[in-house]
DNA sequence: ATGAAAGCGCTAACAT
DNA sequence: ATGTTAGCGCTTTCAT
């Protein structure tokens, strides 16, 4: 019992399957009555356009693509632990199904093994592209639609760039930086991963001028992007015994590593927040439950979502990309690792 | 510039369609010397084969679909934080993508809103179904491979059912519950959802047959599923209202609602696991990080999304479904919340 | 307002 | 081993 196509609709209303379409596609005119009985007789067949027939022929499928590169790097089973990347797919689906858009997940398309299919989406997602990205080089010359969330660093936008969403790493480094200042720090280091991405190499640079600014030396440690807190208590160790006093703030990109540093710090004998104030640049469930509750930046992945499937919604169509200037997005969380330690109370 | 196609292609090899299209799929037989040149060719080209088209040929896509039900139903922008579903998810797009296949996330394809591509999927994933599932029901009706994980309750297997990946609910409720036992517990009571899905209803009817074989009282509390702790406290709050002493072992199927019972039962003076052991029936970071940790089952959601895919993935080829009979998923992670107080201890 | 017909890019009989 | 050809189900001119 073969599905029921155009054409039987067709013959059992009595019309050509041009009117059929047409009462479908709302292209054309088609008489109301006319309407009616076609739709009656899909309706009685159960008939309904098949997808990949129409997106042969508008060559448009109706999909778009996330590309999940954590996927290659980190060990793939746990790619919805990082926090971030979870929020993100998430909010990413939401947007995408009330877009009228399917959402596939692929790992990185230019390789020989990818998925098929993955190469059928009308558009694709590229979260933090790095310097040089060979994904976003190869979608650029296939000419297919895309955004990155965060920018492409090396290709500054302005000129014929990628279009993005903006992640403020700028803007959030220095809400980061100035809340450590503010609580009393004055040696604040910073620890990054090494990813060569925007949000790493976007808020080094802030860091340093933020510190020639305030007169404080720059002090930075970069450890490889993993999901155990192992590269965080590499890099507290860095810091600890590079000589001279110990920081007394640090911000750390990866949440993971966050926890790494305070373990660490904690196994020095250092506590937080009263010796180090720790501030982590990305938002986790364990953050928010780690003792002490770990301050962070939350990027707010759900909305960089929406945007970016809203953006790239709007490519699709030849429609100009929405405009988010003036509504920030990604703000600072205050938990307890950052709070104000009173000089009276310091031993 | 239009993309290539494979007559490009075959003019520029010199060969016909068909050689280039049986070079690439490896149907019929093309000599070594002319894949050669057809694979120049297409390389000079640029040229990809179009899925789309072949979908349209081949009839099947490459797709396969994860239907995210929590979307309909809780808060859509925190589907991933639903631990469970997160690492489902995550395990799901791994699997599918080694099999060639990509995973397209959808929310309920029956509904009218359903963006149209979901329905181009070549099979789907449905998790946790629950009686009478109006989605199982359409796939069944309209003949398109899907797999379950969980059985749709009120379907035994064995007769023409749907094919399913078994989440063992039985066994896992019995490892709960015994282990309860042996920490002391004896007066058990069960918390679950209202969600009429296999995972509730089997872990209470076992529990039942196991409170009689054991001869005690059983005390059940149903709570709607949510992303909060209010469920659980609720649900304790009825447990502790009922009369008669408080029990002293609780096995809570709703991670989050194991921490609202915990914490209830804090308020209430109870303390865990000294006077009243806890056993959470999903496992999530919030346990683990709790205070006290959690013990939890680890339903293991990474190898279920695996054995559901490839099962749907046999059967989209044809294939026998893969037998895990023996190799059982889903296990007791013992944590501080159900230690065994040794009754010296207690006060 | 409706319909005939030409493809979209590809695969798979069926020749040769 | 290679080529011819008829579609897959649909949209879209272009007639009528």
């Amino acid at each position: 019992m073969r599905r029921p196509t155009i054409r039987d609709v067709a013959r059992r209303a009595g019309v050509s399957v041009t009117t059929v379409s047409h009462t479908f596609t709302g292209n054309g005119t088609v008489a109301p009555s006319t309407q009616q009985r076609v739709r009656a007789a899909a309706h009685d067949l159960g008939y309904r356009p098949d997808v990949i027939a129409q997106g042969l022929r508008r060559n448009r499928l109706g999909v778009i693509a996330l590309v999940a590169r954590q996927l290659d790097a980190l060990r793939p089973e746990l790619l919805f632990d990082v926090d971030y990347f979870a929020r993100f797919a998430g909010a990413a689906t939401v947007a995408s199904l009330a877009e009228g858009l399917g959402l596939m997940l692929v790992s990185d398309p230019t390789g020989p093994r990818a998925a098929g299919a993955a190469l059928a989406s009308d558009g694709f997602i590229v979260t933090e592209p790095v310097t040089d990205d060979p994904l976003v080089a190869m979608l650029a010359r296939a000419g297919v639609p895309f955004v990155t969330v965060g920018e492409v660093p090396g290709h500054p936008p302005g000129e014929g760039s990628a279009p993005h969403v903006d992640i403020e790493s700028g803007r959030l480094a220095l809400l980061a930086l100035d809340h450590l200042w503010s609580t009393g720090a004055r040696r604040i280091a910073l620890v990054t991963g090494t990813d060569r991405n925007e949000w790493n190499l976007r808020t080094t640079a802030v860091y340093r001028r933020w510190a020639q600014h305030r007169r404080i030396t720059p002090s930075t440690v970069h450890v490889a992007e993993s999901l155990d807190d192992e590269g965080g208590r590499r890099a507290a160790i860095s810091l600890l015994d590079a000589g001279g006093p110990p920081p007394d703030g640090v911000y750390v990109l990866t949440s993971n590593h966050a926890l790494g540093v305070i373990a660490t710090l904690a196994e020095r004998g250092l506590r937080v927040p009263d010796d180090v104030r720790v501030v982590a640049g990305s938002d986790a469930e364990s953050l928010r439950s780690a003792d002490p509750a770990v301050s962070s930046i939350d990027l707010q992945p759900d909305e960089l979502a929406r945007r970016a499937v809203l953006a790239l919604a709007a490519r699709l169509d030849g429609r100009p990309p929405p405009d988010h200037a003036g509504t920030p997005v990604g703000r600072l969380v205050v938990r307890a690792s950052s709070a104000a330690t009173p000089p009276g109370r310091r031993p």
